[in-house]
DNA sequence: TGGATTAGTTTGGTTATTGGACGAACACAG
DNA sequence: CTGTGTTCGTCCAATAACCAAACTAATCCA
């Protein structure tokens, strides 16, 4: 059964958009493609083909290239593919000790990309839309995107965010409530004389997950777990190719699940929490006690230790082993949960969690397996290839997906010199 | 972010169909209502829905009734309203212990209502089969039916079923396995005379939770969690007004989450499953351990059982209450797993857990909040006011949700008489 | 050089929505 | 009881988009 169905009146411009996404898709997909195999693909004519096509070249989104050198009878085609020094999208992530911006083009190429350890949690969140958005105008201003359709920005955050309004509801590690980010930074753009462009918040998970769906190796497969291994625990669930959101945002608040009765405090005031559990930063004060500090970790603190606990599991410290183990393991109960619920076709584990996979996979995996109730499937659970540019890229990637939905809101430009 | 593109070429039927399914809806909703108030409500214009609602009344779906006794100044218009004396569509259930026939029409008035202690494990499916088609050539020559076209009928099965080939995947409290229901139905029918109808098969879950969507006290809450208490425990799950599928058909399987280390056996083979320590059976080996058999029970005796438990603790015996109280803190416990992943509006309880509810909802309401994270909501858990129907309600609900989506598989045919 | 084949464009036709004009039906005021 | 104003529903021409088929273009091959 399908959604609800949409409100409001359908007319001929939501066909032409359909249309205008299943073309521009297609030319994704098979590039460089002729228009006749766009139509026996799509099951569009021939002359709508060639319609949308020339509305897209307008765009600057595709554009011919040279005939496909494979020789057949008949009158050769012309290829066509995606245009991809047109336009840019530019994902932004703020978590709790770094700060990351990603630009991409058309195919989701990076044409840039910074990653700067910054202490969120102490900045406070003004500060944070101050850096935030100086941020994005360097990024606007580099010379590879001066001369490109900036499509939006986007910005992930390690919390509840209602994302229509851009309104940061709760990010307990951040110490933001109802913080409204979207509103701040395009005040201060506007102050400083920027143009407006969209702007997009998000919760980093929902992100990572569109990141992995878009750009990851499990690319294209509608049901995915992405789970965030950074201060807190949280997963962006996709299903049937879209977010799971909710009644009230709180979808994959896998971080506070309750699975050791009286085990240890957690942030939030219980005990035995997922994120107590198998937090990064819990299993870092096991895993390497004598790097932690008794307070808050801050800056690139957390970076730090993480690489000194792969080092130390490298060279065989058993300590550091076994801490990695049980929290893969509880990892895996967590996750567990959420695969007899979901039933994605993986579930993959994301940042900090990259680099200590090669210890915390195999007992999540196993624990996963061991606590699910549809029959084991080899490569359940597995390892983001995006490392923690996952929420960034994924913003970016949402909005290039606008345009893969046939959503063009980009002027008549005159066509693009070959 | 809405779901995956639909594939294939958009066309002026698709616009067609989803303004028909707007104007069906907007009547249902605001009937009686004038042509002038739907096109206000949707947006279309006059003419627009002049044209639906003269297609729509060539189906026999609406017709006009008196002018609406409101008296304003200016042209009074004509009310339309659903005609609910055109079809019909035929939901049935099958479970463990009984067989339940539902019939409705347009306006999910219920025309027909059957429930008989059967009992489907020791009859085995190709009995369950031939005694599921009698049940609907009896119910489709009644003479409440005789006059109007059935959309079809739908079949709800307590398991893992493979929805668009009517497969029976598993269903191990049936002892099925890889049955192909609807194909063996659609055999008999064509064997029988019978005319040959859509027929549908899903899992018993998923339908009452389209039942709820559709005619509970929640009905239009898009995120819905529907949890059934037969002899397995199982959810329903709706988000944004859609089923929630999964990868492979395993979503909601929440009687084997594990809850309890070393908790009682299930039959699953595994120990402290949900449905072992919450389950209906085993709820009633712990309240009124001197009814239930050694074995496993038939045809009527799960049913007598609950009654019985029922007065018992109506009655005050402090041994029902106390174990229905701990069933119902375990089935919180379980539902929690799924509200901090899912963030439904509300649980609702099915199924024989309607009539227990009582004393086993307040302990589940009170653990789910204990358990969950986002903030406590009241009234997160309900009852079902649907009983036992509420999957055969379902399917045939899905059945004229179709139409409601723009797809009329209907002939033209002569305007009804006034 | 001409036939076969495939690509892309052009032209005409279909479906469905839109927007404005118009007649119909009623209330109200004089 | 008659005119005026208001709202309802329909009719008709215009528009947008897709489709089907004819047509031109480009290439291979005999």
């Amino acid at each position: 059964m399908p959604g609800t169905p949409t409100i409001g009146p359908a007319g001929a411009q939501g066909v032409r958009e359909a249309n205008l996404g299943t073309v521009l898709r297609t030319i994704r997909a098979a590039a460089p493609c002729s228009r006749a195999e766009i139509a026996a693909a799509t099951g569009l004519t021939k002359s709508t083909v060639s319609s949308i096509v020339a509305d897209l070249a307008a765009r600057r989104l595709v554009r011919e290239v040279g005939a496909p050198a494979e020789r057949r009878v008949g009158r050769p085609g012309v290829g066509l593919a995606l245009d991809e020094r047109s336009i840019a999208a530019v994902g932004l992530e703020v978590n709790v000790d770094y700060l990351t911006v990603v630009a991409v083009d058309l195919l989701e190429g990076v044409l840039l990309s910074r990653h700067a350890a910054f202490d969120a949690r102490s900045a406070g969140p003004e500060a944070c839309a101050e850096r935030i958005t100086g941020l994005l105008a360097h990024t606007v201003a580099d010379p590879l995107l001066r001369s490109r359709t900036v499509l939006g920005a986007s910005v992930a955050v390690p919390g509840l965010v209602d994302a229509p309004s851009g309104v940061v509801t709760n990010a307990p590690n951040l110490r933001w409530t109802g913080f409204p980010l979207r509103e701040r930074i395009a005040g201060l753009m506007a102050r400083a004389g920027l143009p407006a462009m969209p702007l997009h918040v998000d919760n980093d998970a929902n992100l990572g997950v569109i990141a992995e769906y878009r750009g990851g190796h499990l690319a294209g497969t509608p049901d995915l777990v992405y789970i965030t291994g950074e201060v807190g625990v949280g997963a962006g669930i996709l299903t049937g190719g879209a977010l799971l959101r909710g009644s009230s945002g709180y979808t994959g608040e896998i971080g506070h699940v309750p699975l050791l009765r009286g085990g240890p405090r957690c942030g939030c005031g219980r005990r035995g929490c997922l994120e107590a559990l198998a937090g990064v930063e819990a299993v870092l004060r096991h895993a390497v006690p004598d790097l932690m500090p008794d307070g808050p970790l801050s800056g690139a603190g957390l970076s730090r230790a993480v690489d000194a606990a792969v080092a130390r599991a490298e060279a065989g410290d058993p300590a550091v082993r076994r801490a990695l183990r049980r929290a893969g393991t509880w990892l895996g109960r967590g996750a567990a949960a959420l695969v007899n619920v979901i039933d994605p076709a993986a579930v993959i584990l994301g940042g900090y969690f990259v680099p200590l996979a090669p210890w915390l996979g195999p007992p999540c995996a196993a624990a996963v397996a061991a606590h699910s109730l549809a029959p084991d499937r080899p490569g359940r659970v597995q390892t983001s290839g995006l490392g923690l540019t996952a929420a960034a890229r994924g913003g970016a990637s949402a909005l290039v997906d606008a345009l893969d939905r046939g959503r063009l809101p980009l002027p008549e430009r005159a066509p693009a010199p070959p």
